[in-house]
DNA sequence: GTAATGAATCAAAGCGCTTAGATATTTCCT
DNA sequence: AGGAAATATCTAAGCGCTTTGATTCATTAC
């Protein structure tokens, strides 16, 4: 495994020089036809892989885009607590792991929303020869590895809150950085976002003009300008609905606290007629609740979310929720990266993807 | 944007030579103090971000792990084919997506085997301050994006058949490669599995001893060694039952045509007391077919698969199967590359893991 | 036949970092 | 105080590739 063949072993044997190497694989139409097979059959026997450490030394590109995907299962904020039960525990169960294989709860169940922007990342990466470095942090040494792989890339992916904002600020002086939401807090840098408060206007005059429904709840708020942008067009619907509404209710809930606060309404016996929910995975974990005091959904009260992600659609009842494009934001960010890079004095761009309300049973539309 | 700030720029700004810049970064503890201190004032004024490309040069390591993950959408297994209806789809509906951003059908509603496997990679690598590229095919340019991906990583993991086996002798002469099962295909690489037979005798056993089952039809076979060391085990159990047992049918049927079999089954009438399948997406689609038919699971036939996906815990009724340690396998590759790295003589590792049989509702065992 | 033109190839200068080995500085003894 | 030993810093040689500008070779035109 003596360290791998170059382009000086390449060019010997070929007996030509290593810059008609290195032309044979970066421009083969300035290589004449018989001296690239030439090359060409050289670098096979070889075994050549030409390094794209060097490569990216030398050209000042790596070729690589990067995605910060902070760990979630270090995230404080819980998951969806799904459907599914624990599967059958009967006498005969064996359901005994491998030691060090835990079950994640049901934290991992489904892709949650961040996954499916990086899928849409990956694939729109992979679509255009791009390299993908994906980042993990460890909270602890968050910044270190976030060096490390600005280091490594020509641009880089962030999701929302995952990045303290002067770590942004330092990594954008170098390479083009494109963040998912969170516009306010960074106007250097590209952002992509959706319409929120569209989406959240949408389903909340849903819920009141087609459900005949008048004191919904927001639920989880705070978190993050997205959920504020939902928030504010909630109130600014019910505002307009007039005097015919209840006082609206919007504890600023934070995502740990969500299950705590519905289990505190459910005992005072202050049920709204809707949870109208931030995200789908607050949508989630209200409905467990629910379910868990023996409260019917969407007959006792009616539930919606936000975000669209795949288990909404899975969970029984199936949620109502606003959908945004997920995949296509992925593709997008990695699309706005690249343009950066040709044109690093653009102004910075903040695009803005429109959603779609999706109406399932959990506002008691469907058949339920 | 006027390319990052070197170490010639640091140096300078703190008064020292490159070498003690290097040294604060990579082996502070060579630094005296005061100049650590220095150094890192002055890089943090210039916004310094080492690069990755040349410091891979100079050591000729990348510090990177390698994953390479087909691209399943382009793939022509199909998806699990899970439950969960197109969702309301009343005449308020207002189901439309912003376009270009597809449903992909089912076939992404939850994570598969290698998205778990893949997972514990991710989760590996992090915790090991390793860089993660993923990349993906791209089926047409699988050659091309492959080499990319060598070039870049100090060592590359790579999925059952994702990887023609040319290609995967050629990367493996430059870098160690670790591969999931099909551990007969190349025997010069690492490779991680399980106990694909003890799954297979264990939940055939269970059919047939607990639930007395006789009449058995194994699912899915001839895709990989994986499915075929399963197949083997099931006959062989099958086999050791004795003449107690009906005759044993097996149809190679491959994933696209798993359906048809099965369809085609229904119709004839001739259905089996349980369906043993290859694998949980297998049993998805099996289940799929049977529900579409009217045919009750597990009343009328079980239904067993084998990886332990999460579609599994989630569907109705849930599906009994063998569990891989999915995560755990993921991590375990990580640890043979970087392993491998340092020894790079050792002869090849083959690991096999231990599965763990989960009795759910498909077999009928649970509380239905 | 030769000058002019274009195509193919090459020589060489980096790209930004790491790391021996050389050198300078400090510390510790006697 | 003087010198050996230990520390701290520096000098300089690459790492494997890309790319500009120079050189060589093959054509074409007169």
């Amino acid at each position: 495994m003596a360290k791998g063949p170059t382009v000086y072993h390449v060019a010997e044997r070929a007996g030509v020089s290593i810059a008609t190497v290195s032309f044979t694989f970066r421009q083969p139409e300035k290589v004449k036809a018989s001296t690239r097979e030439l090359v060409l059959a050289a670098a096979e026997e070889l075994g050549y892989v030409p390094s794209a450490s060097a490569r990216g030394l030398a050209r000042g590109r790596t070729g690589a885009l990067g995605l910060f995907a902070y760990d979630y299962l270090l995230d404080p904020s819980g998951g969806p607590g799904g459907p599914g039960g624990p599967g059958g525990s009967g006498d005969l169960s064996q359901d005994v792991d491998a030691p060090g294989d835990r079950e994640d709860g049901n934290l991992r169940l489904f892709p949650l929303y961040v996954d499916e922007v990086q899928r849409g990342v990956e694939l729109e990466c992979w679509r255009r020869g791009q390299a993908l470095l994906v980042g993990g942090g460890n909270p602890a040494n968050n910044e270190a590895v976030l060096s490390d792989i600005a280091g490594r890339v020509d641009g880089l992916a962030v999701f929302p809150r995952s990045v303290p904002v002067e770590a942004l600020a330092r990594i954008a002086r170098r390479i083009p950085v494109v963040e998912v939401s969170e516009s306010q807090r960074n106007r250097s840098v590209d952002h992509v976002t959706v319409d929120n408060a569209s989406g959240a206007r949408a389903i909340t005059e849903h819920l009141i003009r087609v459900h005949g429904l008048t004191d919904l709840l927001f639920i989880g708020a705070g978190q993050s300008s997205d959920n504020d942008e939902r928030l504010e067009a909630f109130q600014s619907v019910l505002k307009d609905a007039g005097a015919a509404l209840h006082e609206p209710r919007y504890p600023a809930g934070s995502e740990p606290a969500v299950a705590e606060i519905v289990r505190a309404i459910c005992q005072q016996g202050t049920l709204p007629q809707a949870f109208v929910c931030a995200t789908d995975q607050d949508a989630l974990v209200v409905m467990d609740v629910l379910a868990e005091a023996g409260i019917d959904v969407p007959k006792q009260v009616a539930v919606t979310g936000f975000d669209g992600i795949a288990a909404g659609r899975v969970i029984r009842p199936s949620l109502t929720t606003v959908r945004q494009p997920m995949e296509r934001m992925g593709r997008i960010m990695v699309e706005l990266l690249l343009d950066r890079l040709d044109h690093p004095d653009k102004p910075p761009v903040e695009l803005r993807l429109p959603v779609s309300v999706v109406l399932r049973e959990s506002c008691g539309c469907s058949p339920a």
